[in-house]
DNA sequence: ATTGAAAAGAGGTACTA
DNA sequence: TAGTACCTCTTTTCAAT
């Protein structure tokens, strides 16, 4: 499938706010609401469009704490990743984890209540998983921009 | 506004799928479609739920390349911390900008087409803020998991 | 805050060109 | 692929509790 200006335009707008209507759309696009209908079905089908979600406000819901983890592994054989991988993943706590190159292995982006909480997961989730060799966590202060909005 | 269990449980849903409907909602909380429609209202009038957005698939759009870049700046006096964050907010390829403890003083997530993508970014952008002393980058070789819900 | 019901609006489908 | 008409479902409002 190849993304017209079209298309771009629609994911442009939908990353910013998916609430505004087909008919909304239209208008803007100089296009008909059936068109437009028919253009976001199949980007959601085709998985250009994975979801649809609400964005919280983060100190209102009471997230105080965003911190960033470096961790090594004991080991970099293909089961080690994946088990860490695959246990990490389901820490709720842990909203990014990637694999990055260069001097160590994952990055996580890990969001708790306080240093009081954020103390609990690392003491009993995270330092706890076997592959883990080391940590280090660096803490937010502010948060400048935080956005969900690719630069297509 | 105090936060029930109602509202918790509204918030967890919409947070993974914001177009259920309010029907649906209504059914699964066991209550009116008008109670769940007030609480919405409410929740997105005083803040908690910041916007409704749609989650782009990264590798289909052509976002190949994310990177965490941490900044070291000249100087920590109020006007250059603030005319900083005020530049790189600016740039769309940054998605997130937070203000560090510890070692360094930024941690920037940055999302281009590809390296080269990123070097354009690096040489003609960032480096060229007068702010910056130095730019640490790490590239990312896989994501495990990129959430935008929080655990509440 | 919650309800039920009515009105307004948006989504979805089928058919047309 | 885009447009029109039509039907269905959802959102929104309101009076009342």
């Amino acid at each position: 499938m190849n993304l017209d200006e079209t298309d771009l335009k629609l994911l442009r707008l939908l990353q910013v706010d998916a609430t505004i209507s087909n008919k909304e759309l239209a208008h803007r696009l100089h296009k008909s609401i059936a068109a437009i209908h028919e253009r976001v079905k199949k980007l959601k089908a085709k998985g250009y469009i994975k979801k649809v979600v609400a964005i919280l406000d983060r100190q209102k819901i009471g997230m105080g704490l965003i911190s960033f983890s470096q961790v090594f592994l004991k080991a970099h054989t293909a089961e080690v990743l994946n088990q860490f991988e695959h246990d990490v993943a389901k820490f709720p706590e842990v909203m990014e984890c990637y694999q990055m190159a260069g001097s160590y292995d994952f990055m996580l982006r890990i969001a708790t209540k306080d240093m009081e909480a954020y103390h609990e997961f690392l003491r009993h989730k995270l330092a706890v998983l076997p592959q883990v060799n080391t940590v280090q966590t660096y803490f937010v202060l502010s948060e400048t921009k935080s956005e969900t909005l690719y630069p297509i």
